[in-house]
DNA sequence: TATGAATGAGTATTCATTCAT
DNA sequence: CATGAATGAATACTCATTCAT
């Protein structure tokens, strides 16, 4: 029953699992944002969802398990708010542009969310020295921007500089966000949006056609 | 014996207390450098300097004072090598350029350290809420960068920007780097610090003026 | 689960938990007697229920819970047994009589859980200063007491007297009783009730009207 | 060095050895009185001695050993007050008067030390079950009212009773002030004692002939 | 499905004591 | 004489996990 078993053989996930699974997780997320990944117990979680602990377990193959499906959930609604509009996007620039934006407007209608996965993935290893959350599960976001990156070099919009370097920077960039609107939730994201935008875009484009960024 | 006691009236400390602190601190960098924070228990690094935890708790009040103490030691190496070098430009640009290159080269010559940093800095906060850092021990290097960015403004080198966000993504690119490098040892630092470099010079200057920067 | 909590929100232990919180009350009271308190562990204790530490703070917010339950639990059943004897009395002095001879009788059935709380009530002061067992608790019986003897000086039965001294005298001399008894089961317990009850007669009674008490 | 071996080998303490004792038996006495029995650790001791933990294993042959010589410290100075003032009596009922009053003057004027052994007298036993004070170090008091009682029933001055009863009465009366006046260091002493000269005057006194006690 | 009960390993911390210097 | 260093056992407590019901 537990989700590897479950993988398995059983193809079809009940209504009140899908229900429990979904409702833990948010609780999960809750506690996580709220009180920190190291204060964040299955017990707290469980309080938090009005269930005993053992449903967590019974639902999850461990705290580790959660976690990671703590990760993907956040990761894949996301991804599937961001990657839409990326996509429509023409050129490399707009499509920075675009990704940053969306990425800073999804954390402006997650904060939660975003700032569990960021206290999950800054709370380093778990004791066997694995990563708490897969790469596979985080690395879209970057391969994403490296594509951009690499599109823009590719058709001149970009000068040219190291992909890895950048792509580590402005995802930086915006991982940082969450923990600073924890701290004053009266942060202006648009504006820090905006800033990013620029920010990037200066340090991206290539030197000769000094053609102005279009404002929204 | 313990630190906060000892500053008052104690103020000579032997010389085998200040070898065992040092190397308590050492132990403790290490552990939390390779397992994480989380998993740096007493008995760790207890451990690693061959000691029992006994010596730990009698070298320091508790373990939330080893933590702030390993904080004041690699901030405080950290700013004695990089502020001087600093201080020493004559424009803001330069200085920006050398803090950030010094940066680097710090990690570059004290991984181990800065990682432990970056590990108890996004483990959150303790129990009772507070930091296990003291603000005023990591906020120095943000001001640093603060005033040199305000610099710039007011001498027409840098173009107008929110200088809260600049500094925050500009820490946040340096403080991605320790993770980086323990994940890959062979990362070329020289070539992420020119990078970085070229980066924020980008992100900053002023446009008219398109004057080039001068590879050191 | 914890007590705290429980009256809270779960009107209903469970048969088990009502069991194993009775059970682990009873090994604490027989350590707390035998051993004193100091050397009564939660170790200990759970030794002697035959179950992990676990257990007991499964049931227990923790140690300081434990024995203010303890107190609760000895003082309640204590009062019970004494107080509907002594509200039956017309008199001062047989209410004084009655509560002194039912004082020790209580001591006689109980003689475990009286030494137990005689060990919690002398062994001081918790850390943070605060008692081991609330003043509401154990106070009562003073007052019991205190009121007996007002009531006997208002109606004239018993002299002047700092009622103050008394109470505590009259106290004092029954909580002397349970360490007495351990060190020599075969104390004659009705022959020293007897006693303290002449005892205080003297002590308290009014001069003029040299009425014999009667035996009863 | 330590007592045991001492007394054996070494008849004349040296006169530094003589202060020494003397002054950490002092900071026993001061740490068990303020700070609880339970809280007085070595280390405690030591610092308000302004010496390290050590020294005193080194004049004590253990914790144990110290708190029994505050023991005896405390009981053979106060015996040393009160038992020439008992011995000049003439008759038991002036000798049982003087004995109390003495008592309540002894703690009047050395409320630490009193309240320090009962601390230490009512925190239970040892690990081993031995009791922390030896039984011929405070039973002499007890045999001092023994013998007056048992001299005033022989004189036809007291009634009869239980002189075991009466014994462990009058002292617990007596060392239940120490913490009284610990929680209130206005108790007024003096009015305290005469209350329980006359409580007890009343409880022993013959009854025939009902000569009235002078107040002195 | 879900609960409550129980465990056992792990946590930081305290403390009396030993011992080399 | 005295210190400071170090230990090891014991302390209360947390928590993920197991399991019978």
């Amino acid at each position: 029953m537990h989700s590897e078993i479950r993988s398995a053989n059983q193809p079809k996930p009940s209504f009140i699992e899908t229900a429990r699974r979904a409702q833990i997780i948010d609780c999960a997320v809750e506690v996580i944002a709220e009180l920190g990944f190291a204060q964040a117990s299955l017990a707290q979680i469980a309080k938090r969802a009005g269930v005993s602990t053992g449903v967590i377990l019974y639902y999850f193959a461990g705290k580790d398990d959660l976690i990671r499906e703590v990760g993907v959930h956040v990761f894949t609604t996301g991804r599937s708010s961001i990657e839409p509009l990326v996509q429509q996007q023409l050129d490399a620039r707009s499509a920075l542009r675009t990704f940053i934006e969306a990425s800073v407007a999804y954390i402006a209608a997650n904060p939660k969310k975003v700032l569990a996965i960021m206290n999950i993935l800054r709370a380093g290893r778990s004791d066997g020295g694995t990563l708490k959350i897969d790469p596979t599960v985080y690395q879209p976001r970057q391969i994403g921007f490296r594509n951009i990156l690499e599109w823009g070099q590719r058709d001149g919009e970009f000068r040219t500089f190291s992909v890895a370097v950048m792509v580590e920077t402005i995802v930086e960039a915006l991982d940082a966000i969450p923990s600073q609107l924890a701290a004053d939730p009266s942060l202006d994201l648009d504006a820090y949006a905006k800033e990013l935008v620029e920010l990037f875009d200066r340090a991206t484009r290539a030197d000769t056609p000094v053609q102005e960024l279009r404002v929204r």
